[in-house]
DNA sequence: TCTACAATAGACCGACCAGTCTACTTATGA
DNA sequence: TCATAAGTAGACTGGTCGGTCTATTGTAGA
């Protein structure tokens, strides 16, 4: 029952923004007119352009690229599939193949300018490296993965599944992130 | 004794401009303060700020990441040691380790956006990997280099070192970049 | 019902944006 | 030497930027 409040259509409006054209190409008046709130709406619940940008990767970015690039694995799970399915739905995540990943994309923009949204970037990719040294540990225990330091192939594994989903959107494909994946897949088994 | 003109500094400034700040961060203003010449001369040079960024792609971006990713062969090179080679220089780049590929960079930014700008980058991509799929082919037939489809394995290595390099500045180094690497040199080798 | 605060609404602000315009200076070649 | 063009110089324009301000409306508790 609960409704969409301002703050919601906000935080909505401004990921896809901020995804689409950047921190610096997303102008708070073109979010505020595809929210549908006036501007005093969104000074009331933020203070400023970049506390509602922080927000957003709280509250939406963080959750979404949570949602694309972890799965919950229990003892039964075989972690070497895990990774196969994952890189499948990625690759069926149209968004994803076409703009790249919006955590990866945001990172890279604000790298050189913004501390706060960088730690806070940087500190997500951590959590996603440590939850990929988990399943990458299971895998070591089931004989289905190299025996390498867990860390250090997650960091790897994520960094160059970013570097495949930065192609740009008008020639990357489901296929070709697939091709690339390929590498990684046939890299990390026994 | 070409003396630097007007138009050399500005394409400078602008390159310095776009890869810290994006297209979008990029300011006219602040690009004509730093080359020390007035907006006059900007307009008499390029017909906008897009015509001046075109140019900057062509005359500085893309010669300086063939001088970063590209190393010319010959008949008694080894190629697995060129590779090898390769990412040692790139690690030594102070700009490369904490800002990323210029190219890459620009080219995630203006996927969503210019396709003129966008295609400039990608053909540069092209370039890439075809000419790192010539190391490979090399590599190959010495027999140092696993029998991979080349153009496959080289769009791999640079979109994967891509991913590498963009890890925020804060964090960034050349021992973390090395860590990466060594996980596509232990791959690609026979 | 009254009070207080949360939220909505949008006019308004100075700063900055890319781009235009006219005037001036320098170099070139006839 | 003089005409023409190349290049320099910066004031100025309309529009957009993020952010402020005041006024109004909705709502929850006493």
């Amino acid at each position: 029952m609960s409704k969409v409040t301002s703050r919601d259509k906000l935080l909505d409006a401004t990921f896809n923004e901020v995804y689409m054209y950047g921190y610096a190409g997303a102008s708070t008046a073109k979010i505020l007119k595809i929210a549908g709130v006036p501007k005093g709406s969104m000074y009331h619940h933020f203070s400023s352009k970049k506390e509602m940008v922080v927000a957003m990767i709280k509250e939406r970015l963080i959750p979404k690229v949570r949602e694309s690039f972890y799965i919950e694995i229990n003892d039964t799970s075989r972690a070497f599939d895990i990774i196969k399915y994952l890189f499948k739905k990625i690759s069926k995540n149209k968004m994803l193949i076409k703009h790249g990943c919006p955590l990866h994309k945001l990172m890279f923009e604000m790298g050189s300018q913004d501390e706060e949204i960088t730690e806070l970037c940087h500190n997500e990719f951590l959590y996603l490296c440590e939850s990929f040294a988990k399943i990458i540990e299971l895998g070591k225990k089931q004989g289905t993965i190299k025996d390498i330091d867990s860390l250090s192939l997650a960091e790897y594994i994520i960094t160059a599944s970013w570097g495949a989903l930065s192609i740009a959107p008008k020639h990357a494909s489901k296929e070709r992130f697939l091709k690339n994946t390929d590498h990684i897949i046939e890299y990390i088994k026994t």
